[in-house]
DNA sequence: GTGAATTTTGCACACCTATGCAACACGCCG
DNA sequence: CGGCGTGTTGCATAGGTGTGCAAAATTCAC
């Protein structure tokens, strides 16, 4: 195996000091003349700067972490995706972590640690289940932190989420006005900020137009969970549901229809959130609020690379607005076609 | 902030040298009593090795990269979930790589270089669409390959598929026994290992059994041309439709029902290939060969990390078997339940 | 207690790059 | 021609760890 070649090969070839190598590839000055000089003889002997070496005396590793704890959810897999796209084009890398299914404790202290020792430049949390106690633990320790869809209380975390108040709102404001009587909710997990931020945009909805639900469950963002929930709901004559996101809509959808033998939405319509690729899919047609996904991590990326880059920035709680996407799985007000 | 706590620090701490600290925390051989005062002096001073350091020097990063394309398909968030966890539990991480979409030559070059540049210990590659060109530029590099649900003729490579021969064969018998005459194929993408040899396995289980497709259709493992296909199908009166993976039969099976108005099975039998779990959702309720993921991941992982430890390993083809999920998408052979 | 065998320890260096500092070259103006 | 300012260059070192080598310490057998 050849051994690797180093800026010193480089510099020997070139004519130059080993400096001067570093100088043209890592962008300080150096004259037109040496540049190219440099860059000749890199290239004949196919010299590429070595990223450790680079990393340990810089103390930056142009790696992100991202933990993630549940990609059965498609939306998580499309967030990853995009992250993935954008930050390697801002010159990043994703390193992914997966906190195990019952994490307890020194698990999780565990798995921090191995975070911790891989020098992250950054992290994004983008799980709305991830307990603070972890990104308390990547502040303290002096590593930008931003929160993907997921917000925090009393923090002065970074966040970016969709406007789940908002969009539930307008959810609200939907069923109502398309004459629904018996409306349901079975909620996204209250322990989250997404979850409970959207059941108190809908509950204020319907406060303002002098309606009320017949229940409230918590569906924990779980199918099982959801499930149950949703026979609950139709033993009590439900005509409309909001469900707290997409993926338990399905699970609810598929649930009323086959198990209950209910139409889909004559005899309850269905709302969820995210808007997933799914939730197009002919077979459940979904009527839903769109998280945009897209701008979402965009946002969440120049959040981040902004904290990098100037640690004493301040950081920012983004909301970026989503419309009410009208598909199939819920009754239209009248008027609307 | 404090700078950071080296193993210089703790050797003074603890009264020994360095090289003492060192070889603690790297297993080396140590005698009780001083691995006793190295651990009580870092615990003390929260020391933990530096990881790019550590690297730099031994030449190993414990990381691996992971290459992905298209996360939309479920088979493979739930894959990367998986490697995730394995590759954790290994003491590895798991640096993902997203080839743009229209992933030009010279555009591919410049993420491979950058994949180079990492210094990973070994590659995942697991997409069926990626190009052989890249694995042959890892191997040229001396960096461990595994092709994960993608094979590679003529090649040394190694490789872990379900066997996609064998199960595309049990496709065949089984709807030739439900006594299916017109029997379509929408294959996997035939520039792929696997969507061949799901095609030539389905196709050689035919013609064992005296029969025939009325035709075979190339869906490219894409929603639109699987769709375009299942129309022409439709259109030659098909009344069993074996698809080359379960993300393309969904939009199959939307397709023919609310589109043409084709009810699944009594009009058309739909059988897929992966088992993702949608597929066991009641609105498809799919018929399908299963991919066991958990196996296939553990057989990566197993085959990665023993060429990496033993680079002078011999690389292996493993082939993972897979039963056919019987569900309602499909008419059964009589006598069966 | 003595010699050999074995284990443990410390020293010094290697890994490869970035960067502060001083030296240097060069152009320009007075 | 001298002096000054600007831009380049090389030297030397830091960044934190693993490891070969030789010295020291320990064990063991006799």
């Amino acid at each position: 195996m050849n051994k690797r070649v180093t800026s010193f090969d480089v510099a020997a070839l070139a004519g130059v000091s080993q400096s001067a190598v570093s100088r043209v590839f890592s962008g300080a000055s150096a004259s037109k003349d040496t540049a190219q000089k440099v860059r000749e003889a890199a290239a004949k002997l196919g010299y590429r700067p070595n990223v450790l070496a680079r990393s340990l005396i810089t103390g930056r590793s142009r790696i992100i972490g991202m933990v993630v704890a549940y990609l059965g959810n498609p939306f998580y897999p499309d967030a990853l995706e995009r992250f993935s796209r954008a930050l390697q084009d801002e010159g990043y890398h994703t390193l992914v972590f997966t906190l195990p299914e019952g994490a307890g404790d020194t698990d999780t202290d565990r798995i921090v640690q191995q975070m911790l020792d891989q020098q992250v430049d950054g992290m994004i949390l983008a799980s709305v289940g991830l307990g603070d106690a972890l990104a308390q633990r990547f502040e303290a320790a002096g590593i930008p932190v931003v929160l993907f869809n997921r917000g925090q209380t009393g923090s002065k975390l970074a966040q970016v989420t969709s406007a789940n108040r908002d969009g539930a709102r307008k959810v609200a404001e939907f069923l109502v006005s398309g004459g629904h009587q018996r409306i349901g909710h079975i909620s996204g997990w209250q322990g989250s900020s997404t979850g409970r931020d959207r059941t108190e945009g809908f509950l204020n909805g319907l406060t303002a137009l002098g309606a009320q639900p017949i229940a409230v469950e918590d569906g924990r963002y779980d199918h099982a969970q959801a499930i149950a929930a949703s026979d609950r709901l139709a033993d009590a004559e439900a005509d409309a549901i909001f469900v707290g996101n997409d993926h338990m809509a399905f699970a609810v959808m598929d649930h009323l229809r086959f198990a209950r033998g209910l139409s889909v939405p004559e005899d309850v319509s269905i709302v969820g959130y995210d808007d997933v690729p799914m939730a197009s899919y002919a077979g459940y047609d979904l009527t839903t609020v769109r998280q945009p996904v897209g701008r979402m991590v965009n946002a969440t990326v120049k959040a981040l690379i902004h904290q990098i880059e100037d640690k004493s920035a301040e950081t920012t709680a983004t909301e970026i607005d989503g419309p009410l996407i009208l598909r199939g799985s819920a009754r239209l007000p009248k008027g609307l076609t």
